[in-house]
Formats: C-alpha cells, structure tokens, sequence
DNA sequence: CATATATGAATTGTATGCAATATTAGAATT
DNA sequence: AATTCTAATATTGCATACAATTCATATATG
C-alpha cells in the first residue's frame, strides 16, 4: 500500500497516544524528516486527517491537533450517545447469535478488568464492548460512523476512567445494556446507551470546566471553537 | 484560499449535479487539465473526498464516484434516518423561535414548490427544510454529521422525487414532522422524520432492485460493496 | 477458440524546486 | 515604553520530473 495512507495511519495513532496534544503543531518538513519521506506523502495524510475531522488544517497555516471547545466536547459526545443508541435499537431488533456472543465475551473482558482496576485494560476491553454492540446493529455504514467518532473521542473518554468507582459503575451500565439488547427492547437499550455515553460527555465537560476555572488550565478549552 | 480547497468544492459539486455518475473515474491528469491546474491539488482534493467517504480513493488504482450496493445504500438511508431522528428529538426539546421562523419559510417554500409540480425546486428547498431541522438540533457537530451524510445521498434522492404524488406526500410528512417539534414531542418528531427519511431509502432501494432485475441495469446497483 | 503471457502505454505515487504567503524579529516613530 | 512599519525567515502551495505499478493490447500456446 502507498506510504501516504500508512502514513495517515501512523500519523493517527501518534495523535491518539497523546504524542502530539491538542493544539500542538503538526508541520510537514519535520514530520516528513521523521518518517524519512518527503513532504508530498505528509501532506496527503494531514488532508485526509483533516477531512476526517480528525485534526485541523487551516490553509496557508499548517496543521494542529484539534482543540474543540467545550462546548464543542460535549456537542461530540452527544453525537456520540445518539449514535450509540441507534446501534443499540437496531441490535435489540436484530441480535444474532453471533453478535450476541460477541458481546458477551467482550462484557466478561470488561468484567475481569473491572474486578482487577485495571483501567489501562478497561479502556480497551471497553472499546471491544462497545464495537460490538456497533457491530451487531448489523448496519456496517452505521457501524462505521460509530466507530470513527469513537476513535476521535477516545482521547477524551481515557481520561475520564481513571477513577475506580467509575469503572464499576460503567460496567453495571454495560450489563444493564445487555440485558435491554436481550430482552429485544428497542427503547430501553438506546435509552440506556444514550445515558451510559452521555454521562461521560458530562463529566468530562465538567472536568474540563473545572480545570480551566481553578487556574490550572491547558491550552486546551481555552480557546474559541473550532471554527 | 487554496486551489485545492476550491477543486475539492468543484469536484463535489459536480458530482452532486450528476456530472460524474456512480463507478466513473476521476482520473487526475484531466480534472488537472479541466481546472488548469497541475495533478497535485487535484490529487490533494480528491484524497480529501475519499476521506470524507464521497467517492472512492483505491491506491494505485485511481478514484472513482462510491457505487453503494443496493444493501449499503440501504444502511446510509437507515443512518440518515437515525441521524434526523436525533436531530428533531433535539430540536423538539431545545426549539427557539428564530430555528422555528427558519423551519417555517423553508416548508413554505416547499409548499409552492410541490403545489407547483417543480421537483427541481422542491429539491432545493427540501434540503434547505432539513437543514434548518439539523440546525434546530442547537448541536452544530450533530448539525454538520447531518449535512454531510445529506449530501452524500443528493444524487440518490433526488432521483427519487420525481414522483408527483411522491412530492405531495413528501410535503405533507414535512408538516407531521413540524408540528410534532412545535408540540415539543420529542418521540413523535423523531419517529416521524424517521419513517420521512427511511421511506426515501426503502422505495431506492426497491427501484435499484428492480432496474436490475429488468436487465436494464446500469452500473450502479450491480457491483458488489464499496469495499 | 479460449486462455495465458508478454510487451507497451497509461496512470498513480513520491521527490524536488520554486513561488506565494505567513510569521517573526528588529528598527523607527510617536 | 508601546506601537507600527519593514525586512528577513520559515512554512505552505503548486508545478514539474521521474519512478513504480496497473491496465490494455497483441501475440503465442494449448
């Protein structure tokens, strides 16, 4: 495959493993230098990052890492619940036998991570559990939408589990989902969803506020919109 | 602003204006020559537009207008109709007069359009009627998923209105839907949009079908997926 | 006649160079 | 000292050149 797509790729995990922040600067010459290419692959991955949403390129002034506004923050996660409680709709609907043993193993994941505090294993046993409730939606285009804005929050969300007690609830939250997904109820498993991943958006949000109130404030959440 | 910004805006749009029909390629060299421009931009907007899943960048094989299977296009209605959904369930709850006065003139404007048998023009003003419900979401990143995936689908609904009896009914699903977000009816709003929105996809989906089916398949609806 | 293979043409991917614009630092003026 | 203007510097945007790969055509082979 062509440099500039693994490029998008390598470019996308360094952003997601917090190498580069929000607001940091993503400059070709040195990232190209890093990655030993020239400019032209650089480049062609940064456009296609930032067509995806995933940072921001302003013309004539260089690519930085996404900073949303608060405001913005909370707007992503509220999408995000939305989203989320489709995916669960349709998996009430139409849960497979598969689909639902998918999601079971990746609950059981959840579980021994929660048991053991182990946030680290938390975040990613979750991430399973939640691809797998995209997945047994049985609408891969949704599924998809599903997973990117994931990917995009998942900056945020890694924060926010750092407190025990809040892996404990979330893992309640997840079999309350579950069961709902089970039983075939349709409204009670996106209600539930919508509330599980909003909850988060809350209190991010209020962290975010929180910081930047107590004078302890990042570059990030200060700043304007993205727009 | 840079060329490839306006070329990625030109290029859109002719492919939404039907110029570029499903599984046409986008070869390089004569967009540059069209534009006057150098296979660079064009390389850089075109990348952007597979991004952003509008048409189909395949490395070392060139870019082609998305060809959705009959079963894709389907999901991306099913989404589109998820994706309103949450728009009119929030606008329902959050409706501020200036979001309804904007609702208002646009279904008016539909109004004349339909009474007038002008597809055309109800086409153009239906878009603009869903655009001020995702703006009365008051959740401008909800509002933007909304318009994107909206323009993504242009070329297959507008197809679909050509009906007369199709618009009539089109403008009638329009006030339900209104009337439910002025009530304040958060379920009503978002099941009506749902069934506005879905039955655009299911009656493609079923002309897709059945063009196929009658051997006068185009190449549209004849491919397997998009991946 | 169908299939496989090889050769040439066309197209995409990357590197490099230069032009255009933005950013920074310094000098001049108030 | 602060502000505005100017010049130097750095960075992005685009064009061109070449390399790598795919695609098309024709030829050979069973």
């Amino acid at each position: 495959m062509s440099q500039a797509f693994r490029l998008k790729q390598s470019i996308e995990d360094a952003v997601i493993a917090g190498e580069f922040l929000p607001g940091d600067r993503l400059d070709e010459a040195s990232l190209a230098e890093r990655f030993g290419v020239s400019r032209t692959p650089i480049r062609e991955a940064l456009l296609q990052l930032g067509a995806e949403g995933f940072i921001d390129v302003r013309p004539r002034r260089g690519a930085i890492v996404s900073v949303p506004s608060p405001t913005r923050l909370f707007e992503m996660f509220e999408t995000m619940a939305e989203i989320e409680s489709a995916c669960g709709r349709l998996a009430a609907r139409r849960l497979t036998p598969d689909n639902d043993a998918a999601m079971e193993a990746a609950h059981r994941a959840c579980e021994i991570a929660a048991r053991e505090g182990d946030s680290e294993q938390y975040y990613a046993d979750n991430r399973n559990f939640h691809e797998a409730i995209y997945r047994a939606s049985r609408n891969s285009f949704l599924a998809d939408q599903a997973f990117a804005l994931h990917k995009r929050l998942s900056a945020y969300r890694r924060i926010q589990l750092r407190a025990r007690n809040r892996l404990l609830q979330s893992l309640q939250e997840h079999a309350g989902v579950l069961e709902a997904i089970r039983a075939g109820d349709e409204q009670l498993a996106a209600t539930r969803l919508h509330d599980h991943v909003l909850v988060q958006g809350e209190r991010f949000s209020d962290m975010v506020l929180g910081l930047s109130a107590s004078g302890r404030a990042t570059t990030a959440g200060t700043r304007s919109g993205t727009k």
